[in-house]
DNA sequence: CTAATAGTGTCTATTAGACAGTATGTT
DNA sequence: AACATACTGTCTAATAGACACTATTAG
């Protein structure tokens, strides 16, 4: 016969926590940077790079692939600590931008058993990263190509180059929201491909309409610098005097200027918190 | 001595999965709706009204509080999954917008066990609402006012009337988010009083740049009644002829009217998909 | 006729798109 | 000088805000 609890107090003391199935919690990091490549043409300016940092595996599944940063939730830890564990493990960065982007829950996601993935969007200024990435660790640059039902990725560093292919599948036409389904995942561990392409869609969306590009620049910068940015995650070319007349109200000139780059100086600007 | 696997169908052979700690994962479903509510003086316009489905809860923790539908996340079930499952539960519909909010994971959230929850947003069109609603169910009239740093809300059904207050901290300038942290609850169960400010904030912004709204309106509707929707969720006037140029992009004039409402018949309008 | 809402016209202010021009440091 | 980029001016098109007006029905 069932108990009759009368108090909180009473029935949480017997509450036997066992009785309902669990599963384990993973949180996977998307970490995205802007690097500098130098140009031959003294004149040229230096090219941006957009890129993603992944792990290889050194463990099954997927040993030997490229993944995502990623780990298990601790029994007495927030999905957002861990998030910040494995950032800080993999990079030895702290107080970084990162948001929440989904929680994956398919049940086959993993083959070794059920496991639920919480995906978080980092980005990174690089001037604030002094150490040396863990060795297992490298950035990948990002180029991709968009149609209406596709995203086609590139994923390339000194030594390797990652293609993959997403489906984009419209789930609700009344908010534009699409699922993500990997055509081709170019080797990539687990659903990372998918992951990928969600947080660049994301990351494209909020760069319209929010401040968060400011994340991912350094303190001090150059307003073609930022337009360069800006067009490298958008993937489309932008005008330079309407940029200009948005952009500036959200930043402030200062009195630096950069120079030394074969042709006219440009001011440096600041972030208008 | 760790023995060395050679394959990946090896490894996962003799994967112990206990390993690992685990936990509980919930759904928890904000599901709104907009009533209408009988004016008396024959002129005037049915007034709409803006609500939240609570449930009663039957068992302890916090027995007798009213929460938002939830439940636990079955070992073969995915989040959504569950989710859509609870919202049949308790208004015997499917089909329905749903959209995933935000998986909470603070260590204390359920005084139980460690519970993580996925929180649910969830539209009803009431006119596909035929059946009863299940017999611990209500909806609640919400009403709140907002100002920089804080949120009131009010909740009230016919016998019953729910008052909580939730602070807003900016937690990221660049991006405008909050972190919304519980003041008063008013009696609700668990933080749900802030999973309904989470969920009242995403629709409020969605409004704005999505067409998320013809899911809680009928497929007949005219420009007042939508307008009047808008109003009820973002909380502030619009002015009537810039409504309607905007909104004019998105909805498609039908032969029917809608007459005897004790002054001029208005045009009943569809969402053109 | 009147109350109440439906629906339109228009003026102005603001913002976005496009292009052409001028300015300036490095080699 | 010439190259490459910095930076600005201005015209036009599109959009948003505000207000005033006309139109139509039930009672």
């Amino acid at each position: 016969m069932e108990k009759i609890y009368q108090t909180e107090e009473e029935f949480l003391k017997d509450y036997d926590a066992s009785l309902y199935e669990k599963l384990s919690i993973t949180a996977d990091d998307i970490i995205f940077s802007i690097a500098t490549k130098e140009q031959k043409n003294y004149r040229k300016l230096d090219q941006k790079v957009f890129s993603v940092l992944l792990i290889k595996r050194n463990d099954f599944p997927f040993k030997g692939c490229w993944s995502l940063p990623g780990g298990f939730v601790g029994i007495k830890e927030t999905i957002d600590e861990a998030a910040k564990r494995i950032l800080k493990q993999k990079t030895n960065l702290e107080n970084i931008y990162m948001e929440q982007l989904y929680t994956y829950s398919n049940v086959d996601r993993d083959p070794r058993m059920r496991v639920i993935s919480t995906s978080y969007i980092a980005l990174i200024d690089r001037s604030k990263l002094k150490d040396k990435l863990s060795q297992d660790a490298a950035w990948f640059q990002i180029q991709y190509t968009e149609t209406k039902d596709k995203v086609n990725v590139t994923l390339k560093n000194e030594n390797e180059q990652i293609k993959f292919v997403v489906e984009k599948k419209l789930k609700e036409k009344t908010t534009n929201q699409y699922e993500y389904v990997i055509k081709e995942n170019g080797g990539l561990a687990f659903d990372h491909a998918m992951l990928i392409v969600s947080a660049l869609q994301r990351l494209k969306n909020k760069i319209e309409y929010t401040d968060i590009i400011f994340n991912i620049m350094p303190e001090y910068f150059t307003l073609s610098e930022l337009q360069n940015v800006y067009e490298l995650i958008l993937n489309k070319p932008l005008l330079k005097p309407a940029f200009r007349r948005v952009i500036s109200k959200k930043v402030e000139k200062t009195d630096k200027m950069l120079t030394g780059e074969g042709h006219r100086p440009s001011v440096l600007y600041r972030y208008k918190g």
